[in-house]
DNA sequence: ATAGGGTTAG
């Protein structure tokens, strides 16, 4: 009796040693530690060594020591569930989620060794961490058996598996089931639906979240943030906002004022970015990448360096974030130079193998029309990672290779690069370039098989490619099996455009009609496309009338596309006045394309006087382009005054412009 | 002991 109270306090002395080491991670103390309690033979005298020994073993796994905690496990005589908990706990933290599951396998068919619900939050997180549904299903099952299902934890540890899974029908359901929802519960719905690209659900559910009476904690805050961001829902972010001034959630969690930030940049405003950056009294590397991202975003390139700047005077190092953030304000604006200043810069840090910079390189080259040094970066990249393809699919359908991002494409399936659905969505334009109907329907096999179909933006793809082929029944057939709710503004855009193109005017104007009944709200692409359909099949009273109520009923602005469709409408039907009154009340100064639209008109109608004014402006916009004095040449022709067509062929000689071929003249 | 959280990206 007396030995025992002698050796308790060595215990509780060793225990709080290891608290601190393990929040110090410190692998020489604890190794030292180890040593002097097998040296003072407190193991073997003790009764209580268990807790020593898992502290001893899970300080070991924070340290990153898993052979010596593994082992120390494997020497205890008796496993107990909290020990083995605490196992499962430390692989889950080194990451070796494997050996995590393996381990609660064992307790399983050891029969004396039954999981409890911590046990099953731990499993819940190496399958979650692991992507691992069917696991998840299985453990799920085991949850119901053992009668663990209504735990908050447990429940709390299944939502986080399914949403991070992408299952979020599954997610919901334990969800709507839940007898309690802590905060904790809310969090990881909200966080789950935007990491799966839900924003919209994602705020849905904070304001359930908001009228159900739930506190929200700064974790509900970081998880909606983004996507009101992502939804550009101001007001919302406003509103999350005050919350934070209310609770002083922000004094002491940078994150929060990252997520703050962050969230005003992708709005747009920048000023109240600048207003929180200023607020803040620490600012680390995920502040300056929010703010130089913002900037490229907002298209202030000068600005995005300047912060680029300041952020090293603050002695804050840059992480592939921040120069992928860099690169991407450089493809935005076409600026080769700077990018490969950024390229260099990468390589100096050490960073220029990091996925994300690749892939931002690539993307950069890409839009920078330097496609050849994407494929250069591409090939020197040694993971078999799927962004930087993806990377290179979509830059070589941005500069219309669409040969080469099929080859690609190719490449990457004999690499066994597995394809995933933003390769697909890179993928399907080059084929709607191509218009080649039977390499489509070889692509529609491909995406059925994959089992991509069930994805809108997959079948928008589709029906656009099936579209420009010209097989209007395989889109429409598409179109039709799309759930209603789930038709979106981009897929009607398409079916639209798709009719247009190929001159059913008619088919187009009333699918756009069918579009705004039922709820879904034009945008300036759906006007476009409508447009560009009356134009095509020459309905000019459709295309002004939807022209007015464009400009009269609809929060979207008219831009240079519309008037450009709509000086080609009236122009290509001989109302050449019209065109020309519409143009001269634009509510901004004329493009080429405007002037463009309104020279072709002249040439099909003949009319030198409108002509003469649309080429004097085309000629100062647009010294360069041969068309435009090919075109006032032609009207010239066509009224016999081959003096004055002569003379525009001298125009182009004195201003150094190669000649046109002769027969274009006549 | 247990579950959720910030910047980029195709």
């Amino acid at each position: 009796m007396n030995g025992r109270k002698h050796l308790l306090k060595p215990l509780a002395q060793c225990r709080s040693l290891l608290q601190r080491f393990k929040a110090t991670r410190s692998l020489t103390s604890t190794k030292l530690l180890h040593a002097r309690i097998i040296v003072s033979g407190l193991l073997s005298t003790s009764g209580s060594t268990a807790p020593v020994l898992s502290n001893l073993a899970l300080t070991y796994a924070l340290c990153g020591h898993v052979p010596h905690a593994a082992a120390l496990f494997d020497e205890l005589p008796v496993r107990s569930p909290s020990l083995c908990n605490a196992l499962i706990r430390m692989y889950n933290l080194c990451g070796r989620h494997y050996e995590a599951l393996y381990v609660f396998v064992r307790m399983l068919a050891s029969g004396w060794c039954p999981p409890d619900y911590f046990t099953y939050t731990f499993v819940c997180k190496a399958c979650s961490d692991l992507s691992l549904l069917d696991v998840g299903f299985a453990v799920h099952g085991k949850v119901f058996a053992a009668g663990f299902d209504a735990d908050t934890f447990v429940q709390n540890a299944l939502l986080a598996l399914y949403m991070n899974c992408g299952a979020m029908g599954a997610a919901r359901k334990v969800f709507d089931e839940m007898h309690e929802r802590t905060v904790v519960s809310w969090n990881t719905m909200i966080s789950g639906y935007f990491k799966n690209s839900y924003s919209g659900e994602a705020v849905m559910l904070f304001k359930l979240m908001m009228s159900a009476g739930v506190e929200p904690d700064s974790a509900t805050v970081v998880s909606v943030l983004p996507a009101c961001g992502n939804l550009k829902e101001l007001d919302l972010g406003k509103c999350v906002h005050n919350i934070v001034e209310e609770k002083g959630l922000g004094n002491k969690n940078i994150a929060v004022s990252n997520a703050l930030l962050d969230m005003y940049a992708k709005c747009g405003r920048m000023d109240e970015a600048q207003a929180v950056f200023h607020e803040m009294d620490k600012r680390d590397v995920v502040t300056w990448s929010a703010m130089i991202n913002g900037y490229a975003l907002n298209g202030d390139v000068g600005k995005a360096l300047n912060n680029c700047r300041l952020m090293q005077f603050d002695g804050v190092k840059p992480n592939p974030v921040t120069i992928s953030s860099l690169l991407s304000a450089c493809s935005s604006s076409f600026l080769l130079k700077l990018g490969r200043c950024f390229h260099g810069w990468s390589m100096r840090q050490k960073l220029e193998s990091d996925v994300t910079i690749e892939t931002a390189l690539i993307d950069m080259y890409a839009k920078c029309k330097r496609v050849d040094v994407s494929f250069h970066v591409l090939a020197r990249a040694l993971q078999k990672k799927t962004a930087p393809w993806n990377a290179v699919l979509s830059g070589c359908v941005h500069n219309g290779l669409a040969k080469e991002a099929i080859q690609a494409f190719k490449q990457m399936l004999i690499k066994e690069i597995e394809p995933n659905l933003a390769t697909v969505n890179s993928l399907l334009p080059a084929y709607a370039i191509l218009a080649d109907l039977q390499q489509a329907m070889n692509i529609h096999g491909y995406v059925a098989r994959s089992g991509l179909v069930r994805n809108v933006e997959i079948i928008t793809g589709l029906i656009d490619i099936y579209a420009k082929c010209g097989r209007l029944e395989s889109a429409h057939r598409l179109f039709n099996d799309i759930p209603r709710n789930e038709k979106d503004i981009v897929v009607w855009s398409v079916i639209v455009a798709g009719y247009g193109m190929h001159g059913h005017g008619e088919a187009a104007v009333l699918l756009f009609k069918e579009m705004v009944h039922s709820g879904v709200n034009p945008n300036e692409v759906t006007f476009t496309s409508v447009l560009h359909a009356c134009s095509h099949a020459g309905l000019v009273e459709e295309g002004l009338d939807l022209f007015n109520f464009m400009l009269h009923n609809n929060p979207v602005k008219p831009h240079f596309d519309h008037y450009t469709c709509m000086v080609d409408l009236l122009g290509r039907a001989g109302r050449l006045q019209e065109a020309y009154g519409l143009i001269r009340t634009m509510p901004f100064k004329p493009n080429h394309a405007v002037w463009g639209a309104l020279l072709g008109a002249c040439v099909i109608h003949e009319n030198v006087e409108l002509g003469e004014i649309a080429a004097k402006w085309l000629f100062e916009l647009e010294p360069e382009n041969t068309g435009n004095y090919v075109l006032l040449a032609k009207i010239y022709s066509a009224l016999g005054r081959w003096k004055d067509a002569e003379d525009i062929r001298h125009m182009m000689k004195k201003i150094g412009l190669r000649k046109a071929p002769a027969h274009s003249l006549v």
